[in-house]
DNA sequence: TATCGTAATGCACAGGTATGCATAACGCAA
DNA sequence: TTGCGTTATGCATACCTGTGCATTACGATA
């Protein structure tokens, strides 16, 4: 019989300089690669585009190579595009989380009563 | 040689009814064991009171079985200890937060470049 | 019963996180 | 060169967490 407690965390991966990738900024370049538009990311995640903005640019500025690039005007009035770097930065946080989450389950299993 | 990026977390362990024992929570269980009172354990930790206090309040609102008992009064004042439920949480917890660390570190090892 | 230091609790406020609104800058395509 | 929708950015504001201050309640012991 399972417990009736489980356990739950969050995690993030930072760099040397401050460099944070969580849940959230992970979520929200996904979703900028699927749908190549910053608005409509933000808009998909129920997000504000005005916090979304400053979590990318957080993002690019503390990391050596930008993860995204972003660009006003131009067809369709502008777009969002993960760069190679991003694209790794997603990958490595995923397959760390996927870890994470088996480890979550594992715990809740041991815990008593 | 070793990644210049690192994996970090935070871990919790949740209840049926909401209950939320974190590292903070279970830093103050601790002090207040070591020292039987609030205000003491409060202060050695840098925390205030006032929100020591507020912590304390709804740990044992949200346990079937308070985790602590305060009295006020008496002598010196007034005291704090925990109550069996409280240490066995606190151990509990902390069994789960040593494999936690254990996992952020290998985790962190994993990393690229 | 008076004292003493702790527990108990309200109120004002600071700081970070996130929202919402308004407006300007941008640059390809029609 | 005009239009369009996106990026860019300031400002006001709300919320949550946590602090700080002030005051009261408490009860064993001297």
């Amino acid at each position: 019989m399972a417990s009736q407690f489980t356990v739950h965390g969050r995690l993030w991966i930072e760099g040397p300089d401050g460099t944070v990738l969580g849940h959230g900024r992970v979520e929200l370049l996904e979703k900028i690669d699927a749908l190549g538009s910053l608005s409509a990311a933000a808009s998909a995640l129920g997000m504000s585009y005005r916090y979304a903005w400053k979590l990318v640019k957080s993002m690019n500025e503390h990391s050596d190579s930008p993860l995204l690039t972003l660009n006003a005007g131009g067809r369709g009035g502008g777009h969002a595009t993960l760069t190679d770097a991003g694209k790794e930065a997603v990958a490595t946080y995923r397959q760390t989380d996927r870890e994470f989450e088996q480890f979550l389950s594992e715990q809740s299993e041991k815990l008593p009563g």
